[in-house]
DNA sequence: TTATAAATTGAATGAACGTTCAATTAATAA
DNA sequence: TTATTAATTGAACGTTCATTCAATTTATAA
């Protein structure tokens, strides 16, 4: 199956990037950590281009995945909605994940439209599953306010500013975690909880 | 003088970068746009590793120079800070500024010491500048929230996550432009205003 | 079994890479 | 002027790069 291949050659892209960069993860590295010749890969994909462009595709997507199944539960409770926002502060997803090769694809959506395209789409879903939980949280009676639109942006655009701040940072500093605790709290400081 | 033909090169391997990309800036490509010898730029930096640190460091330079002298003047009135924080959020820092190599350069902050210890400096030194322009404020009594630490860090997650975000869009939209204002007047509302 | 298509190989291509270095030119000091 | 140092050249090195392609193996269908 022609699809199977291309995604083992996008994980072992992934793969080297993570070790050694994504702009010195070449075709011949990714030939060798798979143990395949790489006019293989040439085979699957047209050019390099292609190659990174499925990559783009393939950490997007997976990051979106794991953002939306987190989030399977019902909200009914501030507690609820609390961990739920805490979650997305935290640094548990780049486990799974590298920051690095994540940063330097983000960085080709200045030059590169298809990832600009891409990116943009990511990022609106993103968004959007915040917003159905706060939607649900304020159908619910959990929280008062009903401008989601707003708070939605300003939660994200919270997350991932803190998220570049605190990349320099060692995770596991007590200063991290206060950081961390202050973005909480302004985020949901602009829920207006109903009392509970 | 050794050091200007340092910063020359730095300069031109910057403009080489805004190019064709932080990845595709070659030590000879930049021989060729200064119509020098490649030679005479390893005579400068003992690797090319090292001319990137030069690079990193010449941009968080420049950028912070920029903001600081931005904020020369004092802050009297409701006015002057609300257009200090517009100015934080405006992408018009980029015109003396690409952001595609900027964040390239952010990605090396996970795999490179030198670049991680470069942007944490580069950044605690801009919080510090708003930092103290609200410190400022305060004294001058033009807002009452005296958590000037806390504040100053959610400002800045605002400010880099929105940043993040509206990369993807066009400046010229008028979506940008409104998005720009939720930032903006979120921002604000966290400073507590006296009655002017 | 045989014919056809798909997957895979691996060598070859020319260009570009970072780096080294002996040779040359320009600037400075004695 | 001459001696010394600094700036600069440009060719050469060995490697790696993305890409091409004819040849071969493996899978599928008739």
């Amino acid at each position: 199956m022609s699809d199977q291949r291309r995604k083992e050659i996008i994980k072992s892209f992934y793969s080297v990037a993570k070790k050694i960069g994504l702009e010195n993860a070449s075709i011949a590295k990714v030939g060798d950590e798979m143990g395949i010749s790489n006019g293989l890969i040439m085979h699957y994909f047209k050019t390099k281009d292609d190659l990174l462009i499925g990559l783009n595709e393939y950490i997007l997507e997976r990051h979106l995945n794991m953002v939306s199944s987190k989030e399977s539960g019902v909200i009914n409770s501030k507690e609820e909605l609390h961990n739920f926002i805490t979650t997305l502060f935290s640094r548990k997803w780049n486990r799974y994940f590298d920051d690095g090769v994540f940063y330097s694809c983000y960085a080709l959506v200045y030059r590169k439209p298809a990832f600009n395209a891409s990116f943009k789409r990511y990022l609106e879903l993103l968004h959007e599953v915040l917003k159905d939980k706060l939607i649900e949280a304020h159908t619910n009676g959990v929280i008062k306010n009903n401008n989601i639109d707003e708070v939605t942006e300003v939660i994200f655009a919270l997350i991932d500013g803190g998220y570049y701040y605190l990349g320099l940072f060692n995770e596991s500093e007590e200063a991290y975690k206060k950081q961390v605790d202050i973005y909480v709290s302004y985020a949901v400081n602009l829920l207006d909880f109903n009392p509970s």
